[in-house]
RNA sequence: GGAGAGGUGGCAGAGCCUGGCUGAAUGCGCCGCACUCGAAAUGCGGUUUACUCCUAGAGUAACGGGGGUUCGAAUCCCUCCCUCUCCGCCA
């Protein structure tokens, strides 16, 4: 959620930030709300100072024993009057709040205008692109031959999207998992969090995914509850409503979850094995900051997710999202995409967000500043640390030999207990 | 699923029966000052948030959400949500 003050203030930014995500948004129409609210509050104000007032006379003079009848005559009619511009007021407000709710955070003015993916920028590269002296299989035919995953039935039990991993292949989801919640609480001081799986509606709110994006949540009918799309939603909710002292800050948290996505209107994409899928596993890294912090935090969560890629040795591209490209809640976004060498492209396996205050003023999630003792919206800020499936693919096509055997990263011996995958 | 209790400030916890001087006692925490070489302890003072207005300053709102009764609601009534306890069932 913006700021509606920044509406009043600045409307212009506004402008050029929606627009810049690629987003149409009446503006003159909320500013003129907005106006219409507070003309509306100044008048309910005036009115309900002098009901504060003559109440007080009135219980005075019934102290006293005097007749109040007068007074309480005429303050019936002031009161049926504030009630009907409560109403209206009321009404306004809500309006408001509903059209903020649909609007989308603005780009930070580091982030490159573009219209989608294609005016994205490639910040940096990592390690080589693997060379083999044979044809490398993908991770589908490499999988199925060794065993890992079996998606034929997977697809029986629960429908396409739903990954069923055998043996090594759940051993090996397993075990990213473990080393990856290891890394992030061994070297960067991450507390571990294992979150709900399904949420209320006010939590999927404060991240952005209600109510704009409700169709690309599972959700249960008779409970009203939400199957998480990440880890994020309940993690970032759990400061919500809360006054958190600066001196907790940065609070850093990373968590496991499965997670859910009904990939609404992206059916035909990517459909061959691990690459999108209805239910998958991810490691998810949540921090919560001072704003002045909160750009340097981005720098340092994008590090701390490409350390996992470069333990295990694997290539990759640090991609910073141009404005059009931006989710709805971000400000500024990195994407981490690991080379496939079998697949011939890049993958994403991350997305590293700065959201500043979006999350934080949808959630009420606050710090006292140790300073001056005020109250300020904290910056709250998310990556993947990373989900497992692309990761799989890279891994196994990156470790492949002409046997098909998979020779596993040093890092993963001691985890798997082998040395190789065959 | 059955029965009951409860939701008040950063936290704990009064107030609700008997509506008005209660934005809310008290304690803890926090901030400042004093004492001290320093700290602890102690003493004194301060400490909710949001909004509105032409600033100073003033005003308004908020005691889970919404509605009602009333001149006036944290307090009375209705309704929804949430939490907890006991019983049953289950991992």
């Amino acid at each position: 959620m913006l700021s509606i003050t920044k509406f009043r203030t600045d409307p212009d930014l506004i402008a050029a930030g929606i627009l810049a995500k690629g987003e149409t948004v009446n503006i003159d129409e909320i500013i003129k709300l907005d106006e219409k609210y507070r003309n509306q509050v100044t008048e309910l104000n005036a009115m309900r100072a002098e009901r504060n007032q003559t109440s007080e006379q009135i219980a005075r003079q019934k102290r006293a024993g005097e007749d109040a009848s007068v007074a309480i005559k005429a303050m019936r009619e002031l009161s049926d009057k504030i009630k009907s511009t409560e109403l209206e007021t009321g009404d306004i407000l809500t309006e408001i709040n509903n059209k903020m709710e649909y609007i989308p955070n603005l780009p930070h003015k580091s982030v490159p205008r573009g219209q989608d993916a294609t005016d994205n920028v490639i910040v940096r590269e990592w390690g080589q692109e693997p060379e083999f002296d044979f044809k490398p299989l993908n991770h589908l035919q490499l999988g199925t031959d060794l065993e890992l995953f079996d998606f034929n039935r997977g697809a029986k039990i629960s429908g396409s999207g739903f990954p069923l991993y055998t043996g090594l292949g759940a051993k090996l989801e397993r075990v990213l998992i473990n080393f990856m919640l290891d890394q992030h609480v061994e070297n960067y001081g991450f507390l571990e969090i294992f979150p709900p799986f399904m949420t209320r509606r006010d939590s999927s709110r404060t991240t952005g995914q209600l109510p704009k994006f409700a169709e690309d949540m599972y959700h249960t009918d008779v409970d009203d509850l939400f199957l998480i799309p990440t880890a994020e939603v309940p993690v970032t909710n759990i400061h919500r409503d809360e006054i958190l002292s600066e001196t907790d800050l940065p609070k850093y948290y990373v968590a496991y979850s499965a997670c859910f996505r009904r990939e609404a209107g992206s059916y035909g994409k990517d459909t061959r094995g691990l690459l999108r899928l209805h239910q998958f596993n991810k490691v998810e890294l949540v921090k919560f900051v001072r704003p002045e912090d909160s750009y340097q935090e981005l720098e340092s969560l994008t590090a701390q997710a490409e350390s996992i890629l470069q333990k295990l040795g694997l290539h990759y591209r640090v991609v910073e999202l141009c404005s059009g490209d931006l989710s709805f809640s971000a400000a500024k976004c990195y994407d981490l995409e690991l080379w496939a060498p079998g697949e011939q492209k890049w993958l994403e396996v991350s997305s590293c967000s700065n959201f500043e205050d979006f999350q934080a003023r949808r959630g009420n999630i606050r710090y006292r500043r140790t300073a001056d003792r005020k109250v300020d919206f904290v910056h709250t800020l998310n990556g993947s640390g990373v989900a497992t499936p692309r990761l799989l693919v890279a891994l196994l096509e990156t470790y492949q030999t002409e046997d098909g055997t998979i020779i596993l990263p040093p890092v993963l011996h001691e985890y798997m207990g082998i040395r190789e995958i065959k």
